[in-house]
DNA sequence: TTAAGTGCAAATTATTTGCAGTAAG
DNA sequence: CTTACTGCAAATAATTTGCACTTAA
């Protein structure tokens, strides 16, 4: 399996058509299989860079839309800006708050022993952990 | 001591002058020594409803200025909003996904075994959980 | 053929800022 | 007095949306 057929499973798999926009930007975020961390207006420069013809607009949309059909993870780390994650799975993140970038924590690493329970009529959707790193 | 020495000496910790405006908003959020969860918005609604008159602008330039001075912390939830945390020590926070809320989740119940070390050259500034919640 | 997707440009939302006036030390 | 603070209104930044056009199924 190439990495075409991946990028085209990967979004058939949210049931979103491959258009030449999605395919290019789906391409740059899982093509190589890879874990990463993007922001629409990185992603847009990424793909600019690359040559594609990809609105800014339809960075946002696509982004959502991957989003929304679980092919990415949304996290949330700096008020100003949403970033995006290709890995699925509950782990922690580095916030590099000098640099404003986002990367993946060892998820071995970390042992959560006890989580406060949640209350009456709610459940853990999520438990996000986010550990924001300054300069030593 | 009574709620307004304890306003008065908490911007005084801070540095900040003890203007009319952040009296009032003082009070709002600490007067009764209770841990509090606000934005800018619900901080100014909440103000308003007590009578007060201050700006919006005032409310976003005095939140971030008690935020600077070390008397509230940001906690980062929902990429559309800043909320403001009365409580200083690191502790988790349950956010309520429905009502877009924000409240502590107890902190003696959530014991971390292990924790990804810092890369080199970096330090841990923070460790921020937030346990999302759904309706069950 | 038809519903979904795209790309502009305009609209929205949360927040910040410039600047003239007001008040605290 | 002198510098910080306040309040508007205008500016910004990230993101969304309306709508005519294009394209996948």
């Amino acid at each position: 399996m190439n990495s075409s057929t991946h990028v085209a499973d990967w979004l058939k798999a949210g049931g979103l058509r491959p258009t030449r926009q999605r395919l290019a930007l789906a391409g740059l975020l899982v093509g190589d299989g890879l874990n990463r961390h993007v922001t629409a207006e990185s992603l847009f420069a990424l793909s600019s860079g690359a040559g594609e013809k990809v609105s800014l607009a339809t960075v946002y949309n696509t982004l959502r839309a991957f989003c929304e059909a679980g092919l990415l993870n949304e996290v949330v780390v700096d008020g100003s800006k949403s970033y995006f994650d290709t890995r699925m799975d509950d782990h922690p993140h580095f916030y590099w708050e000098d640099s404003h970038t986002l990367t993946d924590a060892p998820a071995d690493e970390l042992h959560i022993a006890g989580l406060p329970k949640a209350p009456d009529g709610m459940e853990v959707a999520r438990v996000d952990v986010v550990i924001r790193l300054r300069r030593a």
